[in-house]
This record gives C-alpha cells, sequence and structure tokens, in this order.
DNA sequence: ACAATAGTGTCTTTTAGACAATATAAA
DNA sequence: TTTATATTGTCTAAAAGACACTATTGT
C-alpha cells in the first residue's frame, strides 16, 4: 500500500499549497566621486508605484537555475557587469513586508568599479539612479524594508572588511595603495594608518607591484 | 488611465505566477559525550522516504509571521526548545536541490544544551537521531544537499566562534572554565591555550564568578 | 605521598599604533 | 625652494603563545 519515488514525483502538484512570493534583491555598491554610494531603480508598477527601490525581482523558475543566477541576471540587466563580486546576506521573509502577499526576498550585495558600469533602465523601471551612503544609510525613503536592507548589507560589508580583499573589487585595477586606502577609509567610515595599512598589505601578499608610477600629485607607489 | 495602489491590491492573484517551494531547515548542535552532535529526522515520505534528512519543513504561509517563525516552530516541535540561540545561515535554491521542484531552503542553526531537549517525534517524521561531527562533516548520507548544508553550517560556526560567547549557548548554566573550553576545542577541533583561554575569557568580563566550587577530579573554578 | 587536573607567573614573540623623518615631483 | 603627498624608520603598547610552576583534592 505504497507508491514508489517516481510514481509520487509523476503526481506531484506544486500549486497544492499556498507559497511565498520569491524575490532577489541586490544591494550594489560602487564608488563615485569618493563617496560610497548604492544603485536604486524606480518603480513603474504598484505596489510602492515610482517609489525607488532596490535593484532586483521575482525569482523566474523557468528561467534560473539557481537563487544566485537571479542576483546575476538583475544585476546585469541594469549594469552590464557579468561576472561582479557577488555575496549572499541571507534572506527575510514575512507577512508584512510586501502589502501583496507573504514574501520572501533573499538579500545579495555585490561591488563593482564605477568605470565598468553600464546603466540600462530597462522594463519594468521607470529611472535608475545612485544613492550616497553615510552613516551606512541612505537619506531617502525606500520602497519595502529596503533601507533596512541596505543598513544591514553594509554592517556586513564593514564587518567583513578589515581583514579581507573586498575592496578591491571597487576598484579598477592597477591603483595605487592609497587609493585602496582610501577606499577602505569609506567603506569603514575611520582613518586608517598609513604605515599599518601598507605593512598589512603588503604581508598578505595578494598584491603585485606593477612598477608603473602616477604623476598625480607628488610621489607614486606600486600595485 | 492608472489604478490605485489599493485597487491594484484587492485585484492581486498571487497564483497568476510560478513560485519555487520554500523550506527552512534548521542544523541543531549540542554536545554529547564530548563531541558535537547534529540532530536529524527520519522522513516518512516522499521524496528520500525513510532517508535522513535536517529538522525542517515547508513555510506555513498561513501560520507564520516570519521566516525566524517557521525555524522556531519546526525546532520547538522536535526538541521542546523555545528560545534557543538560532542564527541564519542564509538561502540555497535551485532547480536540482529537490527532486520535486524548484526550491529554496533558508537554512538556520541552534546551538542547545542537551539537558534543555526533549525529543518529540511528531508527525511526517519516523524517528530522530543525533549524527556526531567529524571534521565538521557527517558520515552518513543524508536526504537532498543536507550534507553540504551541514558542512557549510560547521564552517561558518568555526569562523564566528573564537571571538564569540556562541559556545555558552551549548553548555547548561553554571559552567567551568575548563568545561567552556572544551566546547571551543571541540568546534574549532584544536587545541587552546589554557592560560591564553583563560586571559581572553575573563577579560572579555561576559562571565559572572558564582563562588560555586566543583568536586569533579580536583580544583574547581568559576562561572 | 601521589596522581590528576585547575589555575598562575612570566618570558618571548607578534602585531598594532603613533608619529617623526625622508623622498619625490609639481608649482 | 616650497609644498603636498607618498613612503619608511622606529619606538611603544597590547595581545598572543609557550611553558614551567603552584594549588587543590581524591586516592
Amino acid at each position: 500500500m505504497s507508491i514508489s519515488e517516481t510514481e509520487f514525483l509523476q503526481s506531484y502538484e506544486p500549486n497544492k499549497f499556498d507559497r511565498p512570493n520569491t524575490t532577489v534583491d541586490v544591494v550594489i555598491y560602487s564608488v563615485i566621486d569618493s563617496q560610497l554610494h548604492v544603485l536604486v531603480m524606480q518603480r513603474e508598477n504598484h505596489p510602492y508605484k515610482n517609489a525607488w527601490a532596490l535593484v532586483g525581482g521575482f525569482v523566474d523558475i523557468n528561467h534560473d537555475e539557481t537563487l544566485e543566477q537571479t542576483a546575476l541576471r538583475k544585476l546585469q540587466e541594469k549594469t552590464g557587469v557579468k561576472s561582479p563580486y557577488l555575496e549572499q546576506y541571507g534572506s527575510v521573509g514575512s507577512n508584512k513586508r510586501d502589502p501583496r502577499y507573504w514574501s520572501i526576498s533573499t538579500v545579495y550585495f555585490a561591488l563593482l568599479p564605477y568605470e565598468s558600469i553600464h546603466l540600462d533602465i530597462g522594463e519594468g523601471v521607470n529611472d535608475l539612479k545612485w544613492l550616497a551612503l553615510k552613516n551606512g544609510v541612505v537619506k531617502e525613503t525606500l520602497a519595502f524594508d529596503h533601507n533596512q536592507l541596505i543598513k544591514a548589507c553594509t554592517e556586513r560589508l564593514q564587518s567583513k572588511v578589515l581583514y579581507s580583499s573586498l575592496p578591491f573589487y571597487l576598484l579598477k585595477q592597477p591603483f595605487t595603495l592609497t587609493e585602496l586606502r582610501d577606499v577602505y577609509q569609506l567603506i569603514l567610515e575611520e582613518e586608517l594608518e598609513p604605515k599599518t595599512f601598507r605593512r598589512r598589505m603588503l604581508g598578505a601578499e595578494i598584491l603585485e607591484e606593477t612598477g608603473e608610477t602616477v604623476q598625480n600629485h607628488s610621489k607614486k607607489p606600486a600595485m
């Protein structure tokens, strides 16, 4: 009196149970004019019509093979970048965060050098713009819980930065050690001792000296 | 020629779009006989009928208000524990990981003192058992991608342990510093200098001395 | 007294921080 | 030469590691 797994799968009906909506949102970071920014898009449709929101959208189970592919697809649609630094922050899910329905959003964050970005507004979106981050938050009020998501992602980013190479992904290669230190300082919102910073970076043996020099103001460093 | 948000919401039909199945799985850690263990349940139904799997199940949008509540519900059903240490690892989602359908699992991990657990098999489950962790993995092959999930969670746990108080949640209070050190060593799978360990723990000012002593083998510490 | 384990003293090494000193190139 | 910024030297302070030593209690 039992069926095999094959028989079970053949008769499986996914729509027999109520399920949450599932979306992916991406916090896209870049450095513009010596300030950390996040990309947002203006929604063309309800809910939150005309409000600004994180880059994101529904998981398309007919085209996306994985959650990460949903994130990459959204990111590429808007910025043209195919292989960014992309990391999952985590998921938020509740019956309150989206007025339509019980909703889960899996949140990713991406780090892109500004020079590699070619914005493309695409469908379902009125406009795109960059919002400056100050103290880990943006001033403008965004759709859904997206202000909170930015805050949480930025805290995660800050906590990971000091002993990692994440900020590399915000700069176009090659870069000087001073430029790199500036980016660390932007993210952490605090000063770093130049000497200590160099010691750590060179000690980590991730960097490679190019021999090139820069005629910016005075001397020039390596990468 | 446009409708208001209220009108939009009234006519919203969630089932118009295909959506993934959404589940929550919990990696429940506890220390038994000086070994780190993970709780698994034997599935009563297809798919993977009779195979062992992490404690978990579908998000019930009619009863759960948040994703975390789904995790807490599952955890309480099986262990009776109401307020464990619970943290989200993240989500995995793909069209391959569940033979039924495109599936997202949001993975949590929990730390419980073994003494506070009262196992309850409940419905949909044949049996429950603890699997010992060795080198961050369990020997037995589990359903779905659950072996990978345990591995990933354990790595996360290891990376967070050293400068945190997480292992406190695996011990029943009060405990001795030696017991605490043993737990750190179990998780990290390496020896810790007793002197250095005491310095750090007492320096962190999270612990409180009880004055009590233990007649275990010889002398006795504080908490 | 001895064995076993808890806990301390203290020396060495490593790492971070502070900050003065030097180097280079543009104006 | 002056100025601005990059880069180094070096002293100090804090933390981690090593390891021998002392303390307590059951046998």
